[in-house]
DNA sequence: TATTCCATTATGTCTACGCATAATCGCAGG
DNA sequence: CCTGCGATTATGCGTAGACATAATGGAATA
């Protein structure tokens, strides 16, 4: 029954909200240019009398505007698209597993090391200081059979001591804490570097080829949780990032704000 | 209500807007881990009694929350931590002039290339067709003296017109054109590979050295602006993404919901 | 017992208003 | 002519209500 007035090319507007409408009217003028960086959009007045709604309406879409970074606001002076910051991307990163899944190949997963260990001086994860407390990983993923990505790992018994508990040997590090470890903060670090003679052999490349490597530490508060450095095949791997005014989570027929 | 207790060690929150309060207030107790993913988070109208507000200033920090992705809001069902997704982190993508810059080295640029010409078969930047359309670059950004990255663009000149008048021996293709093309979408491609002959040579390296590539499309609506793809020394450069909830724009602080 | 229907309830959206705050403009006075 | 003060004004923040919507749990019914 998808009959009604569904003449148009989007089909996946029914009534959108009002003040969701008028976010996307403002968006669309910023992105298709008509209004470039620097223009005052209308007071908040115009639009209620545009929109004949309440100002509160027309707030919370400016506001949401305002929050994705959009335009900026000035007291009195009024709201002005702002310049366009290209330095931010969202940047993907998958769980190794869950990615080339995705791909429609067969991931394959091998345990290479596993060790528990006290926190050594200049160690990256810093501890409360209690005995035995850091367990290394090391481990390597493939995709369709072949390496795709070496993994070594340190994880901090004492931010996450069930870790302790877990057969690492049948479940990648990763997807499990992803599973278990709640709501962290995270910095990455991507580089490339030339294969060394163990990386080389791990994954069955040339000694010195070209590798791609992401760096992860990884903390909640204080407590470091975890450090992990994945060294993918450069051939066979490559990372993907995207930029919309949007932000990342803010899609645009999100209910919030 | 707001009980005047602002002895706490954080010197940076005056006065703080209400709603801004309590979203800090939520968000410090879900990466806490005090509330886990799954978590059903107080009510509106509990929240209402607990700060003493009207229910629209907690609808505001708790659609601003979701709006964040750190909550799931169902009808009937209330609001729940969401599961954390750190698939996606923000990627600082700077102007590599502003990157070094900051870093306190000295930039250096040089224009190696310059060629203008007509769309051909299989070009990356898809034209409305009409005669000579597209400026082909080819530059090397330096820091300290030292070759950093080599840049290879591609840039409509149906999309921007202005570049063809444009002394791109003087200015950076990328640093102009931030500051003249509005809002624009990206996408970007990072990768690591061999350098080749040219590229080794260019950037003084041995040949097959490792190096980290930055691919970008840029396009506004369906206009593809630019195409660009910059290789980077891998032992002089790295790219750093950082991932928190607050989401890439939204700082914690700002005045939008 | 299984299914349908309805009352309950929490969120989604919006209105109409109010006060607070800060930036700008214009006017008056030195 | 320059300076400083106040009026104006747009945004920021908040209140107290209202109706709509959707999902849930339980009651009534087949």
């Amino acid at each position: 029954m998808a009959d009604g007035r569904t003449g148009e090319t989007d089909a996946e507007a029914p009534v959108l909200p009002l003040h969701q409408r008028i976010r996307a009217d403002i968006e669309a003028k910023i992105l298709s240019g008509e209004w470039p960086p620097g223009h005052r959009i209308p007071f908040e007045h115009e639009l209620t009398r545009q929109y004949g709604c309440a100002r509160m309406t027309v707030n919370k879409a400016i506001a949401a505007l305002a929050g994705a970074g959009l335009i900026e606001r000035r007291r009195r002076a009024g709201s002005f698209v702002a310049q366009p910051h290209l330095q931010s991307a969202v940047l993907e990163i998958p769980d190794i597993r869950e990615e080339v899944t995705r791909r429609g190949e067969s991931y394959g997963y091998e345990l290479i090391a596993r060790r528990l260990r006290r926190p050594g001086e200049g160690d990256p994860v810093d501890l409360a200081g209690t005995g035995v407390a850091l367990l290394d990983l090391t481990c390597l993923h493939r995709a369709n059979g072949r390496p795709l990505a070496l993994e070594e790992r340190v994880i901090s018994l004492a931010a996450v001591p069930e870790a302790a508990e877990v057969d690492f040997a049948a479940t990648p590090p990763g997807s499990w804490l992803l599973g278990h470890v709640p709501w962290t903060e995270a910095e990455h670090r991507i580089s490339a570097i030339a294969a060394n003679v163990r990386m080389a052999s791990a994954l069955d490349l040339p000694r010195g080829a070209a590798c791609l490597v992401l760096e992860r530490r990884t903390w909640r508060g204080a407590d470091t949780i975890t450090v992990v450095r994945q060294v993918f095949r450069g051939d066979l791997y490559h990372l993907v990032a995207h930029f919309s005014p949007q932000g990342p989570h803010g899609r645009p027929d999100s209910p919030a704000d």
